[in-house]
DNA sequence: AGCTGACGTTAGCAACGCTTAACTCTCTCG
DNA sequence: CGAGAGAGTTAAGCGTTGCTAACGTCAGCT
């Protein structure tokens, strides 16, 4: 006897969703229907796969193992039902795109409208994903695209038949109030900055995670005052004087940057690097529009 | 709402067995609940996958394309279970080989003791598969390793995400009743046996194809006269004064000679090739298997 | 304390899927 | 040529599965 396609189904949105009653609304299910069959699916392996704990659930050694797999067969699953389609003479013509933030705004509309003009017949979702998650999902075949990104310090996730490529590389700036003491120099050192008041992403995130390997490096601890994944937040909270930070440099491209000074780092030449992420053997679609995507980062690269 | 793993099952398995009734019988269920869910899942997909007809079933296009794909659900299925129970402390202790006659003769048994002796609480499982099949059953994780050949001129079946790896070349000889007027001369041609009666495979079966080829180039069409799949049964009909065949030297070197003629042919130089056949990221066992079926056939080989 | 939100449990009911038993079709053999 | 065997389908019956609904439990919060 085998495990159960459908019983994999609901612990990996349950994986995603982060609970059990937030993946049995998306599956229009009570969570009584999606409690028995991940109990049911323990019972079968002999062993627990997700913490149950107030405020959502979280996932074992065992259940993560179980999630990154049974992506992989709701995959297969998937690519099962289009390959008989595509026999039938269907021609695929979805396409769901994730992408991170910056990104749907600097990278995607541009070749999104090309796509548009080359395929006017596709039918196109995007979804908005931070990095690093949304790996799973392009092997569960929820999305065909993912564009993500990744600090230098932070790992990059690791692909399991998934194909990776890089976009561009998008440098971190230093970005502080226009009237800030060290708005003269153009470049300052972190140990020059160590008793300013940082703005950053939360504890895990990659933005904050690389901040923290500079200062390592650097020999000083930053102290982050703010915490926000919102650039343009950050900048506001810039504008305020309130605190630095480091912005990634496409990002400042396309925004006012009045009461702002945007220097560089001295020592170092901290940056983000942009990647498309998509299935081995991609289908027409998805090869098209990685072309674009990468047209699109060229014209951004050049534009500097 | 997606394909149901049960049913790609049913269909794999009717696929395998040949007929609805054969792969209920292995399923132990009633011809009547395979038969049913294949309706459903025709129904699900709008086409039909098999063409019902009396004595046996086969698929059609579309069926063919979704048993394909149905093994790499199937086995991603499996792996999800083996990864769980890794992380629970099991390591896998199955080794499922499938292997054709002659390998399982003269190449597995020897690399068999030797694993025995590394592995003695390994539980193996061999299963007797003609070439080109069984390519499937790998993907689909019901073997874990398949000994196959390929005679040249016939095609190697497309290996999806399969490794393969060759374990040596078997030359081809042409073998003869001792008393017959050809075993005088030490090489003779396809043409100046236009006339004989041969003895070969069925027709699609590789070594029959084989024949064809090698004749169609000598410009003559061989008189095929007896059918058999089973060489010592050929050569059996050969020492009986009833053909002349093309066989394997592998085969010859195992056999009691007396009777027969072994000669080469005359400006060509045909042979089977053997490989093993495993998936990517192979277990320990697997690997080690490998290794010892490689040595095993250089240890024939170098017998020559 | 009492409330709220999230999860687990139990009873009940609907749907699914298997078996039994008939039927169709084709090929084979006496 | 008609009986029989083999393969597949269809219809009826029934057990199992898996859902919902209502209730029970526990932690954190006001």
């Amino acid at each position: 006897m085998s495990l159960d396609a459908g019983r994999l189904r609901v612990l990996v949105e349950v994986a995603h969703a982060g609970s059990i009653a937030a993946a049995a609304q998306r599956m229009s299910f009570t969570p009584s229907a999606l409690s028995q069959q991940l109990a049911k699916l323990e019972r079968e392996l002999g062993c627990r796969l997700v913490d149950r704990g107030p405020g959502g659930t979280t996932l074992t050694k065992a259940g993560r193992v179980l999630v990154s797999h049974g992506e992989a067969v709701l995959g297969e699953l998937r690519a099962a039902e289009e390959a008989v389609r595509a026999v039938l003479g269907a021609e695929p013509d979805r396409l769901a795109i994730g992408t991170f933030s910056t990104a749907g705004r600097i990278l995607v509309p541009e070749a999104l409208a090309a796509f548009r003009h080359d395929y006017p017949a596709a039918r196109l979702s995007l979804l908005d994903l931070e990095p690093p998650k949304g790996y799973g999902l392009v092997t569960s075949r929820d999305l065909d695209l993912l564009i993500t990104h990744r600090y230098v310090g932070v790992p990059l996730p690791g692909l399991a038949g998934l194909r990776r490529t890089r976009l561009l590389t998008d440098p971190l700036r230093l970005v502080l109030p226009a009237d800030h003491p060290a708005a003269d120099q153009a470049r300052s050192g972190l140990a020059d900055l160590a008793d300013e008041e940082w703005i950053s992403g939360g504890h895990g995130v990659p933005n904050r995670v690389c901040l923290g390997t500079l200062a390592k490096q650097a020999g000083v601890e930053p102290h982050v005052a703010y915490e926000t994944q919102d650039y343009e937040v950050t900048l506001a909270l810039i504008r305020a004087g309130l605190g630095i930070s480091l912005v990634p440099e496409s990002v400042l491209r396309r925004t006012d940057l009045t009461g702002l000074a945007v220097r560089e780092l001295r020592g170092v030449r901290p940056s983000r690097q942009m990647y498309v992420v998509h299935r081995r053997r991609p289908a027409a679609l998805v090869a098209a529009m990685v072309t674009l995507l990468l047209r699109s980062a060229e014209t951004i690269t050049t534009a500097v």
